[in-house]
DNA sequence: TAAAACTACTTGCTTTTTGCAAGTGTAAAT
DNA sequence: ATTTACACTTGCAAAAAGCAAGTAGTTTTA
C-alpha cells in the first residue's frame, strides 16, 4: 500500500486513509486487548495475516504515529512494538466496534462478561483499559 | 467483493468483514450525515467512488441488513437507499471517528461547533442525531 | 409522440493490492 | 561451529480497485 493523496479532508476519510482496510486495526486490537508486543506475536493471531502485509501495516502504522518500534533490550533481534497516545485513543472506536457486533453477529466469541461490562459501564470501562495502556507506554 | 469466509469470530474482526475497505463508512457516512439517499448523490461525494464500487458496495450493505433498498414512490426510475436499525447503531462508532481525527488531524475540516458538541456531550449528540434517523425509518 | 436526458447500473480492460511460498540476514541457543 | 529463531524481503499468481464506455428502463422536452 503506497501513500496516496487525501480524496478529502471529512474527518471519517481521513481515518479511513489509515484504517481503509482488512488488518490495520486487527494489528491495533492485538497490542490494544491482547498483549502483543512482537511481530511474530501478530503473525500467530487466528487471521492469519501474511508477512509482508503485516511489515508493510507495521511501517504504515509508525509512520502515522500510531505505534512505535524500538530494539528490544533482552532480545537484541526482537522488536517492541508499542502504541503511542495517538493509538490508545482508538480505544473509544474499537470499544464501539464491539459493542455493535456483539448485538448484530450472533457467531461472535461470546465472552459476555466482557461485552457486559462495556455495555454497562463504558466510561469506567474505558478508564481502566486505557490507564493500563498509558502505564505501559510511561514505564517504557 | 465476493462474500468470503469468516476469518475469525473476535468481534472486532467480524465488523471488519463489512467495513474493512475504503468506502464502506462513506456511503454509511452520507445517508447518516449528509441526508443522502440515491446513487446519484453518492456518486456526487467528494471522494469520487467508481460506479461498480458503489453498486457492490450499496448491495453489501444491503445483504449484510444495514441498508435498505426500496422504489421512490414519486419517481419510478429512482432507487431510495435508508439506514436500518443496524445501520443507525453505527452512529458511535462513526462519532468516535470524529473525535479522533478532528483531535489528530489537522487538516480536517473543522466544524468546530459540531466537533466540540460531539466532544462535550456525546451522549446528547448521539441520541438527538439517532432519533432523527429513526424517525426517517418508522416515516417510510 | 419521438427524441433527448436522467437514473441506476453493467461490462471490459488496466493498474494496484493481496496472498502465498520461498529466500535472506542477523542474533541467540546448543 | 552449527542449528534455530526472528524479522523481514522478494517474486509471482490471484483478487480487487479504478477508469471509460455501454445499456436499459423512466421521465422530460420539443
Amino acid at each position: 500500500m503506497k501513500k496516496t493523496k487525501k480524496k478529502s479532508n471529512c474527518p471519517i476519510n481521513s481515518a479511513l486513509e489509515v484504517f481503509g482496510d482488512k488488518w490495520t486495526f486487527l494489528i491495533v486490537r492485538d497490542i490494544m486487548f491482547n498483549g502483543k508486543h512482537y511481530y511474530g506475536e501478530f503473525l500467530n493471531a487466528e487471521e492469519k495475516i501474511s508477512t509482508n502485509i503485516l511489515a508493510d501495516r507495521l511501517s504504515l502504522l509508525e509512520q502515522s504515529g500510531i505505534i512505535t518500534k524500538t530494539k528490544d533490550n533482552n532480545h537484541k533481534s526482537k522488536f517492541v512494538y508499542r502504541l503511542t497516545q495517538k493509538g490508545i485513543d482508538l480505544l473509544p472506536i474499537l470499544l464501539e466496534f464491539i459493542v455493535w457486533s456483539s448485538k448484530y453477529d450472533k457467531d461472535v466469541d461470546e465472552d459476555n462478561t466482557f461485552f457486559e461490562s462495556i455495555r454497562k459501564d463504558k466510561i469506567k470501562m474505558l478508564d481502566e483499559i486505557s490507564n493500563k495502556l498509558k502505564n505501559e507506554l510511561i514505564e517504557h
